[in-house]
DNA sequence: TATTATTTGTTTGTAGACAAACAAGTTTAG
DNA sequence: CTAAACTTGTTTGTCTACAAACAAATAATA
């Protein structure tokens, strides 16, 4: 009887290890969705946050897409380059500018929403659909 | 009747900003448990790996922990300048070095192995027993 | 054997991700 | 009303992550 052996340590079962590579999956199967609009996860997801608010101040945005300051900075930064959104300064706080999306902005979330919708079921082809809904429902519960 | 209205695209249900942030989660929690020894997730996959293979060249050690040569490069760069792994050339192929742990990378393997677990368990917390099993199975099948 | 293809590792460049420290503006509480 | 506390956004620095281009070594094949 040895029943009471402590199981190794394998990397490839904890869920850190399976979450960052599911993730790597994930951002390739978008970069090859996506490689022509030259448009990375973060800012397709602030881009289409910007879409549903109409006008986000900086640190809003960083908020609602899970993003902190300094990284919200430079995607807003490089939107911003590309003329994809455009600012205008809060009249009621001096510290804030208010970010919407330019007329090519709009365009391009627009042409680009239905790709990042195949995007999302690409990634979870190789579940059924009912594990697809299961799988969700426990990935909410971690994040 | 209007059953075929399109449902609207919701950024926060979708799988890849969900596992963006379980990501971030995770990785919160690791900083946590383990930032008084001062390691990253990939520095501990990495070193998790080698105690596992004894000696490994640099990309095969970045296979195994599934990083890009580029990315694996600077993880054994850093973990060679703390002096926790070491390397010898291999005699069979003069591109190779084959790397090993140090004794102070194999004393911190040791310590640090049962924190990761716990780190695990943690970043799982929000499930039930049956349910952390249900969810690795399926993000088993993602990655 | 000579050529071609593959593998190993490096370098450069771009893009997230976040900590820490900071200035400037705004809110709150004493 | 004033001082303290918080918020907004920036900067610097470290660490993934990966594409692309490359040199050197090795393996495969014509």
């Amino acid at each position: 009887m040895n029943s009471n052996t402590k199981p190794p340590y394998v990397l490839e079962d904890q869920v850190g290890h399976l979450l960052r590579r599911a993730n790597q999956r994930h951002t390739a199967i978008f970069f090859e969705g996506l490689n022509d609009q030259q448009l990375t996860p973060t800012q397709f997801a602030a881009l289409a946050k910007i879409n549903d608010e109409t006008e986000v101040s900086q640190n809003r945005l960083g908020r609602l897409t899970a993003m902190d300051p300094a990284t919200i900075q430079g995607v807003v930064k490089r939107l911003l380059e590309r003329a994809l959104i455009q600012a205008r300064p809060d009249p009621s706080d001096r510290r804030r500018s208010l970010w919407r999306l330019s007329p090519a902005g709009k365009r391009l979330i627009r042409r680009v929403i239905p790709i990042a919708e195949r995007i999302t079921a690409e990634t979870l082809a190789p579940l059924g659909n009912r594990e697809q809904k299961t799988f969700l429902n426990l990935l909410k519960k971690l994040s």
